[in-house]
Formats: C-alpha cells, sequence, structure tokens
DNA sequence: AACGTGACCCTAG
DNA sequence: ACTAGGGCCACGT
C-alpha cells in the first residue's frame, strides 16, 4: 500500500525574482534609498533578503554584459545599516558612492548619512 | 541531487 | 549595550 501522498501545495507561483526585484528597485526615486530587507519584505517578506542582493547583482552584471541601460539603480539599495555593502561589486569601488552623491545623498564611510530620512520603503510608499 | 556561497535580516543570551 | 547563531531564497558547480 502505498500512502497517498497528496499533492498539496505546489502552488509554487514561480515569479521571475529577477524581474521582480528589478521592477520594484527601478520604482525607487533619486535621491532616495532602500534596503534589501524592504524589497524582499515587499515581495513577500519570504524571498530572502539575501536573493535581493543576488538578483541586483545579476541585473547590474546583466546590464554591463549587454551593454544596455542599467535599468536596475544598484546604488540605492544599501543594507539595513545604511551601509553600501554592494559598493565592491560595482564596476568601480566608488561607483555608488559617486552616483549616490550625484543625486544629492550624502555619503560618509561608506554609509549613507540620514539614511532614515532618506530611506524609501516601497511597501509604505507604494503601499 | 547535494553542498557551498552570497550586495541579508531577525532573535536570543 | 554587544556578540553569537539560525533562517530565508537563489544560483553555480
Amino acid at each position: 500500500m502505498k500512502t497517498p501522498v497528496p499533492p498539496a501545495a505546489a502552488p509554487a507561483p514561480e515569479r521571475n525574482f529577477f524581474a521582480d526585484v528589478h521592477e520594484v528597485v527601478r520604482l525607487v526615486p533619486p535621491g532616495r534609498v532602500t534596503s534589501y530587507g524592504a524589497v524582499a519584505h515587499y515581495l513577500g517578506a519570504r524571498t530572502g533578503s539575501r536573493a535581493v542582493g543576488y538578483a541586483l547583482m545579476a541585473a547590474n552584471l546583466d546590464a554591463a554584459t549587454l551593454k544596455k541601460d542599467a535599468p536596475v539603480p544598484a546604488h540605492r539599495v544599501v543594507n539595513r545599516l545604511g551601509q553600501l555593502t554592494g559598493r565592491h561589486h560595482f564596476p568601480t569601488p566608488t561607483a555608488m558612492r559617486e552616483r549616490l552623491e550625484a543625486e544629492g545623498v550624502r555619503v560618509a564611510d561608506d554609509a549613507v548619512v540620514d539614511f532614515k530620512r532618506l530611506y524609501w520603503d516601497p511597501s509604505t510608499e507604494l503601499e
């Protein structure tokens, strides 16, 4: 006798994580910054913040490789502490800071100044 | 198929 | 207040 083992579950929407993160980050207005956790939370609080960063890296690399315009302003995404953790993954170690400062965001010690004030939460802003 | 890695976050002591 | 550990998801080998 075999246990029936109901199919159950198997919802797995299999949404394009890449595209999803892509879109959310793209909605981040200039001069503002968001965090991986915020994006992850907006996507369902289950996606895992790590995957968000991974998607961004892939997106940036893809854009650079495809020579298409960078659709994802990854420089506007920082960690929960407001630190530019991904600055090392940019074309240049200072690209992220330069880009943020170009938008009016002050960066000190590889961290966003007034991060809390410039913080842009999709779940709150976009509701 | 399993293990390890990675731009993380949260909770506990 | 600080430090330590576990958990989450996705991708490469």
